[in-house]
DNA sequence: GTCTATATGAAGATAGAC
DNA sequence: GTCTATCTTCATATAGAC
């Protein structure tokens, strides 16, 4: 399965953070899964950092550059599962790698991923900002795979809203992760893989 | 299939509701849909109705309040379909008729069962008041039948995400309600069965 | 890179008149 | 049921010193 890279090819890797930037992005992140994005006040990431609102400034000039940055540093993982599942050369292969590699993340980070995947904020975000669609359309290709029509979509679309979604519902909080994980993986593959 | 109704009995379907009420809730469930309960103020939904806050204000003591009224008014038909699904026999046909429901209604209000099932507010909300989770409890019990363990419980909450979810994802975005509305019941209904 | 200080606006909320 | 007017608090944002 090659890997067709698209044009406007931004690393989200390799986008310079200096040690500042890192303590707030950190903080935030942690205050955004805690309160969600529109919850989260600049006053807040500065007390949580012991710096002041000032000096956040400082290093991004708005929130709306600080969502951005804590997005860009948080999909990091998922591109480099993106990378791998494209390098495989059969689709069970790349299904398995990036459906592995998403469950995986999603259930270590169950609480950032079901508080930010709700977010208002954050879904605009990945709907508008170009490197970020990029992304989720290579997700959606691989899920997808060679097949066409509705239905592949629709498949393709409720087995990630299972994934991001069931990682965080009540019933399964006190399942431990590693079974969390070797279930879910296995029940995402079988309901992509279907009866046909 | 029995209906074991709990304890504490507050019918979301007879709560009373003044004009004045209705129209608030109506204006603010529009607004949430679009901004989320954060980013929605009540000057914006005074706007939306054409009154001052005040006006507001005096239907509602606290915004904390208005976003109580429309929850309990978005899920009355939640409430009504968890009616129908307990008064059947069968685990399979409870499934079925919860499943279509919710489905049916999922398709019917994508963009604000999208939007409101990913807020933060929404989420605590219906984690923390308890006709709502009362309401959640059910939903649950009939989605994992007479089922134990740890997959049983990841089923439920897979294929509730998924709906949810799902019904709001760019891909299905133009896929048209009844095809939508028919195959994503036969793939909850085919994932909830599993090979067993 | 961090601070103090400050501007500006909007949010949630209340008092009291019509 | 709705209004005007007002209050408080907090958020985003900037200027300029250390």
């Amino acid at each position: 399965m090659a890997a067709p890279r698209t044009t406007t090819n931004a690393r989200l890797a390799s986008i310079p953070r200096t040690a500042a930037q890192l303590r707030i992005i950190i903080a935030a992140l942690d205050l955004f899964t805690e309160h969600g994005v529109s919850g989260t006040s600049l006053q807040m990431i500065a007390d949580a950092i012991g710096v002041t609102k000032a000096a956040v400034y400082h290093q991004y000039r708005t929130k709306e550059e600080i969502v951005l940055a804590v997005a860009e540093f948080g999909l990091v993982p998922l591109e480099m599962a993106l990378d791998a599942a494209e390098a495989e050369r059969s689709r069970a292969a790349a299904l398995e790698v990036l459906l592995g590699e998403m469950i995986a993340l999603a259930v270590e980070n169950r609480r950032m991923v079901s508080a930010l995947q709700r977010d208002p904020v954050v879904a605009r975000l990945l709907a508008d900002h170009a490197p970020f669609r990029e992304l989720m359309d290579r997700q959606d290709r691989v899920l997808i795979g060679g097949h066409e029509g509705a239905e592949a979509r629709l498949r393709a679309a409720m087995v990630w809203a299972a994934i991001v979604g069931g990682v965080g519902h009540p019933l399964v909080a006190d399942v431990d992760g590693a079974t969390l994980r070797s279930q879910m993986l296995d029940l995402a593959l079988r309901f992509l893989a279907g009866p046909d």
